[in-house]
DNA sequence: AGTGTATCCTGCAGGC
DNA sequence: TGCCTGCAGGATACAC
């Protein structure tokens, strides 16, 4: 479920009321989200001191004031709640970490499908995990000849590019077939087919998509919400994605709904026709 | 190298 | 109401 923007949202939503709290005790309810075995991973956070949580790519990242970090890839549908009151009720439907912090307050990991995974991150192998992630398509250094040299290398179709997280940092699918509408490239052009144009154009779209959807707390389509319990309002501003059958709002044709890799896309069959590549 | 398929899970919507 | 199928924001392993 969450992408680069649901990611952030909730980053920011923790990092407005953890920083300075100490976890004191960790509880696995459910095992199998945890990396490693539960006793070590709950012993690699406890105790610890939050200095703030940020995300890299798709994962929320704690950082710790001993600089080991709890990398969480929130996978199908993964939530963060916090709450103040250790004996309050919480709105949990599906706990699987429970995180007891030492001023007495909360903070569960939920997660109905359990596809998310934690992991306890050691000082030293933080340099090593961050590196198999591609870069971060909102940094400065991110441009658009960054974006036509990685798109050049592969020829796969250019919407399962954008979904290797290991080329670039936090597209999902939403993002994905998004950016590629707005950019008028058919999800599944050959990404060394894209000239510089249209790579340009890819560019400013997969930014632009991104960013707005931050500013609209994300995308909730079902699951997701914010660390504050609240949905994501950039649902209203999807063209694309989830729109089968519905008319194309730059052009009024149809949108179609194509299957690859796996996955669903939306596609204008006018807009997106491959006739725009270059 | 790239693609299709299966797998890990649960919940929900739609058809009958 | 119940049963069945298909679908879902992700990641990974495998065979071809």
């Amino acid at each position: 479920m969450p992408e680069l923007p649901e990611a952030e949202t909730i980053a920011r939503g923790l990092n407005a009321v953890l920083p300075g709290r100490v976890v004191r005790r960790v509880e696995v309810v459910r095992e199998d989200v945890v990396s490693g075995a539960a006793g070590p991973f709950a012993r690699a956070v406890a105790g610890r001191e939050i200095r703030g949580v940020g995300r890299r790519g798709k994962n929320v990242v704690f950082t710790f004031a001993d600089d080991s970090r709890l990398v969480v890839n929130l996978g199908m549908s993964g939530r963060f709640m916090t709450g103040a009151d250790a004996h309050g009720d919480h709105p949990s439907t599906h706990p699987a970490v429970v995180f007891h912090l030492a001023d007495g307050g909360w903070m569960i990991y939920d997660d109905v499908r359990r596809f998310g995974r934690l992991s306890a991150i050691p000082v030293a192998e933080w340099r090593r995990w961050s590196r198999r992630l591609g870069p971060e398509p909102l940094a400065r250094g991110f441009t658009a000849a960054r974006l036509r040299g990685i798109l050049a290398r592969s020829r796969s179709p250019v919407r399962s590019l954008l979904l290797d997280q290991r080329r670039i940092a936090g597209v999902g699918n939403i993002y994905a077939v998004e950016a590629l509408w707005f950019a008028r490239i058919h999800p599944q052009t050959p990404a060394n087919a894209i000239g510089a144009a249209a790579a340009a154009r890819l560019h400013r779209a997969l930014r632009r998509v991104l960013r707005n959807a931050i500013r609209a707390g994300g995308t909730t389509l079902r699951n997701y919400r914010d660390a504050n319990g609240d949905e994501g309002r950039f649902g209203r501003a999807l063209h694309a994605y989830g729109r089968e059958e519905e008319p194309c709002t730059r052009c009024g044709t149809a949108i179609e709904r194509i299957v690859f890799g796996g996955r669903s896309a939306f596609v204008c069959p006018r807009c997106q026709d491959g006739s725009a590549l270059p």
